[in-house]
DNA sequence: TATAATATTGCAAATTTGTCGCAATAATTG
DNA sequence: CAATTATTGCGACAAATTTGCAATATTATA
């Protein structure tokens, strides 16, 4: 099941449909890295509404097709595991440069069991490193 | 050297003397949870101006005296790791309630290594877990 | 397919959140 | 204590997000 059957039937499945805006949205995040709301709305504005994109992302969100990422001062908004491959974020706190990276197997593991522990059923989690790139190290 | 003082030489440090809405704002994150700036403002409003709130908390972040944490929907202000025990947070999407886990050694140590891969000087890093708490299973 | 019912959107206005300039107040220096 | 510098409060402002409602699109039903 491709991506686009998978956002149709989520959508399906929770009393929406998929319409042109939605489509619009969505397909502006495919691009894979994480978008600031700021460039969501410059990007789809001849497209759709201010407040229909806030409205769809805060839809998405609730049915899980995104997440919203905390950078710094600023929060993004990205595909979420189920419409993208699972991974994390190492932005530069300098130049903003932001490197995704998939995690070593092990910490899924060790996470799962931290939830366990505390008898809560793990939905997601969300791991961000900050720090320096090369070009800003000194 | 205590809370209070390394707040003190922290700000000394810098340039900046503690004031009593500073003091005020430092002891409001003493709590320990991470604090919605809505929380901070309602429960500050008669010590400080809002303004001042977000002035402060933008020299504390600078300092590093604070980290502002994505949980869900919003972020979160809590004190950073020089000025409480380095944890992290497992929050129920249903009843909102958080727990703190301080996490099992080894992961610091992947982290390292992931940052030293891509070359980067990591400075601090975020993980937070999201799942339904053990009154909220179903 | 035509019609009715329901869901979604755009638009404008309202609210909330975050920033800024400046005069009043507090802290520091000498 | 007087002079200097830093900090704060108080608007006013600007940006971000939410909301009501009428117009449009989608879905359900006949
Ligand atoms: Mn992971
Ligand atoms: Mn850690
Ligand atoms: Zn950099
Ligand atoms: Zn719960």
């Amino acid at each position: 099941m491709n991506l686009q059957d998978r956002l149709v039937s989520t959508l399906k499945q929770n009393g929406y449909s998929l319409t042109k805006p939605r489509q619009a949205l969505f397909s502006a995040l495919q691009a894979g890295k994480p978008r600031s709301m700021r460039e969501l709305t410059l990007d789809l504005e001849s497209v759709m509404d201010r407040a229909s994109i806030y409205r769809t992302i805060a839809i998405f969100e609730r049915l899980g097709i995104v997440v919203r990422v905390q950078q710094g001062w600023k929060y993004k908004i990205e595909l979420s595991d189920k419409f993208s491959p699972h991974h994390h974020h190492i932005t530069c706190l300098r130049c903003g440069k932001i490197i995704s990276f998939d995690e070593p197997a092990g910490i899924e593991k060790i996470l799962d069991d931290i939830a366990l522990q505390y008898e809560f059923v793990q939905k997601n989690h969300s791991l961000e490193l900050e720090g320096y790139c090369s070009n800003c190290k000194n």
